[in-house]
DNA sequence: TTGACAAATGCAACTAAGTTGCATAATAAT
DNA sequence: ATTATTATGCAACTTAGTTGCATTTGTCAA
């Protein structure tokens, strides 16, 4: 984390300010990708009084400088993730637990064969899981 | 699309209004899913002095009934489509055209892999591919 | 055909996510 | 310290979507 505020502050022309070393350091300890609301509530109970403005241009600053990633779960809110190798995520739609998962296979023979059969350049893909994690699975039955 | 207005009467409880057979045919002579307020535009455009709160009770009773699906593009806005085979979509980030995708090569493969090795029971999933389509790709060079 | 009941609709008020303009404050380099 | 630039707060705004309640409409059975 202290070499992605190195980056930032050499690198790039972003300044060391208190709210972007929280954001940064939050995002870092989340174990699955957060809203910017609830990053928001999150930093507010951490006693920081930062305004919602704030967190989302600085989501903004982060995504374009390649820092972060946007992903959704068919919610009405994006969510955010310190960008890290490619993979995907399983969703419980019961306790809306989430969890990663390194997806092996990998598409991008499906993305060749794309290409080559619609003449459509695959930039990126979203794909995510929506389910029953194993605890909900048993209280269902 | 007639069954459809015929199953609706019959087999469900659902009355056959001027507004659901617009917003059927609507769904049914769409090329890609369309959002309730593109959808409401639409209707209204079309003559129909339809209100934005009937739209999406609408789209909650087609969705609950299984007529419709709901899909999202990475963007701010739930989109609807009439449910058909289970396909992906190629969107372009460009001219935002949507082409649908027969995805031959399926997922239960990997969802029995993940219930096998995650614990995590799969009931569905999302998958859309982002980029560049043929024109535009042309475009951009 | 009529009346009753349930479903459908409109409207207004509301919530929530996200954006924008502008004024002020903080940072980093000189 | 001065200065240029970035960061921040605040208020006002937009847009998607929801809710409660009153009214209208469709269906079906008498
Ligand atoms: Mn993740
Ligand atoms: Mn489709
Ligand atoms: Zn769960
Ligand atoms: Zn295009």
């Amino acid at each position: 984390m202290n070499t992605v505020i190195q980056y930032l502050l050499k690198e790039q022309r972003l300044r060391n300010t208190r709210f972007r070393q929280a954001i940064l350091q939050t995002l870092d300890h989340q174990a699955s990708p957060i809203s910017a609301p609830d990053l928001l509530r999150k930093l507010q109970i951490s006693g920081y009084s930062i305004n919602k403005t704030t967190v989302y241009r600085e989501m903004d600053i982060l995504l374009a400088k390649g820092l972060v990633e946007e992903v959704r779960f068919n919610e009405d809110v994006r969510r955010y993730e310190l960008k890290s190798a490619h993979h995907h995520h399983l969703i419980c739609q019961t306790c809306q637990k989430i969890e990663e998962i390194a997806f092996a296979h990998d598409l991008s023979d499906k993305e060749a064969e794309i290409l080559a059969t619609k003449k459509f350049k695959v930039l990126k893909h979203s794909l995510e899981f929506f389910g029953l994690c194993e605890s909900c699975q048993k209280k269902c039955k």
